[in-house]
RNA sequence: GGAGAGGUGGCCGAGCGGUCGAAGGCGGCGGUUUGCUAAACCGUUAUACGGGGAUAACUCGUAUCGAGGGUUCGAAUCCCUUCCUCUCCGCCA
């Protein structure tokens, strides 16, 4: 949600910003919205005081026993304008917010020009591409060899982009999990583990920026709920309507939840396989920090993602996001891609963004300032950390050998009971 | 699912038709006292929007007592709708 002051104050800046988004310039109509709302709030304002005065003249000549009848009909005289200039400057505020409301958030300068993907940038790579002396297989092949990925049986079940996952390979997305939690949760991580609820009500999707424009997005109940596409909704609402003392900023949230997004279907991308799901396991990162903070902030959350893949000893690289592809609520995010060896590519399996205070304005999420008064919106960040499906996908296409058994990267042993590797398939009688 | 109770400022809690933005307390801030701390005392302490002003200090106005609508000259107070919270009973992982 934008401020319309901002506007008002620099509207070649917000236009920029639109302009980087691939829109076109809004803010002169956007102001003369403001500029007659401005003028129905000071009309109805203004016969509203009169009103207020004429009343109180009323309560005490009354209560001296007078007669009010002249009063009152003044009042009377005043209350069409009254109505009607009320509803007008509602009207046009309403008209204002709406507008608003579904423009996306203004990207930073430094965010590189595009209208799609082909205009991100890559700013570093790390860990290298092994050398497969063999056919790389994907993981879908890995899995369905040992029975322990199961499309068919979901199918039947619950249809496309669903998966059951079974014995190891059950075993070791929890694992996963596990091994990501625990480091961020260390202190050098710094975050504190949350559990939080997956139903959500619509002022949480819309604080996040996910209504009203993403509804088709997301899953509904018949009862009103929408389940979450990440955690960050409800760890970002987790200071919806407060007013945090700034000496409590940072706030660091993680939480490993599933996801459910219902446009995966929608796109006809990624058909094959696990990377596209209706249903997804992820661990969520989230801070909440003063805008001083926040760009500081947004290079540590991304460096904890990318340690979770240092450590599993996955090649991956960082982009930086053009304004075209960025999600709605960002300033700037940087995606991290994994290398995937049976898809001969990278693929997103973390997204880091800085969402300034967009998510902040629209769910009411303020500081208390150490110095001055007053309070200010805090600043949003939220990043994956990692999506755990995909990274289990990682590690099967990385770490596969020639006979289909897969090494267990050594930081996930511990949270396999020691076991090095997943077995290979039996053999067909 | 059944039966009740309630939602007021950063927090607790009064008010239940008329100068109520709202008593009192806590917390916060400023000060007095104090060797320091504590205590005591005095003062102060909401937000949003709009107008004026230098996009200042400040000032004027309007709104805000969960949300929306209604009654009334006038609503925190009355009525309706809705959301949420709590208690008891039932059911259930």
């Amino acid at each position: 949600m934008h401020d319309i002051r901002f506007i008002r104050e620099d509207p070649a800046a917000f236009d920029a910003g639109l302009k980087k988004r691939n829109l076109a310039p809004l803010s002169a109509e956007l102001l003369e919205i403001d500029k007659r709302r401005r003028a129905a709030i000071s009309e109805s304002e203004a016969a509203q005081a009169k009103r207020k005065a004429l009343s109180r003249q009323i309560g005490i000549a009354k209560g001296k026993g007078e007669n009010a009848d002249a009063l009152m009909a003044e009042v009377e005289a005043l209350e069409a304008t009254l109505k009607q200039g009320e509803a007008e400057a509602k009207r046009l505020d309403e008209e204002l917010t709406r507008r608003l409301e579904v423009l996306p958030n203004l990207p930073f300068d430094d965010v590189p020009d595009g209208v799609d993907e082909t205009g991100n940038v890559e700013i570093r790579r790390v860990g290298s591409q092994r050398n497969f002396p063999f056919q790389p297989k994907d993981h879908v092949a890995l899995g369905e060899a040992t029975g322990e990925m199961d499309f068919a049986s979901a199918a039947r079940i619950s249809g496309a982009r669903f998966v059951f996952l079974k014995k190891h390979l059950a075993r070791m997305e929890r694992a996963i999990a596990q091994f990501m939690l625990d480091l961020h949760t260390s202190e050098e991580g710094g975050y504190t583990e949350v559990n939080p609820p997956l139903l959500v009500r619509d002022n949480a999707a819309y604080g996040v920026g996910q209504l009203p424009k993403f509804a088709e997005d997301m899953f509904h109940t018949d009862n009103g709920f929408w389940l979450v596409p990440t955690a960050e909704v409800p760890l970002t609402n987790l200071v919806n309507d407060t007013i945090v003392e700034e000496k409590d900023l940072p706030l660091r949230f993680t939480a490993f939840t599933p996801c459910f997004r219902s446009e995966a279907g929608a796109a006809g991308k990624d058909t094959r396989g696990m990377i596209r799901q209706h249903q997804f396991p992820k661990v969520e990162l989230v801070s909440i920090t003063t805008p001083e903070q926040s760009d500081a902030e947004h290079q540590r959350m991304t460096g904890r993602a990318e340690e979770i893949l240092k450590r599993l000893g996955l090649p991956f690289r960082t982009i930086v996001l053009c304004g075209g592809d960025m999600g709605p609520a960002s300033r700037k995010t940087f995606d991290i891609e994994v290398w995937l060896p049976g898809q001969n590519a990278y693929r997103e399996i973390s997204s880091c963004s800085n969402c300034g205070e967009y998510q902040a304005r629209r769910m009411n999420a303020r500081f208390r300032p150490k110095e001055g008064k007053g309070t200010r919106f805090v600043h949003t960040l939220n990043g994956s950390g990692l999506a755990v499906g995909r990274t289990l996908i990682a590690v099967l296409e990385n770490y596969q050998n020639e006979d289909g058994s897969v090494t267990i990267p050594e930081a996930l042993r511990p949270y396999m009971g020691g076991l090095a590797a997943l077995p290979a398939p039996t053999k067909r009688k």
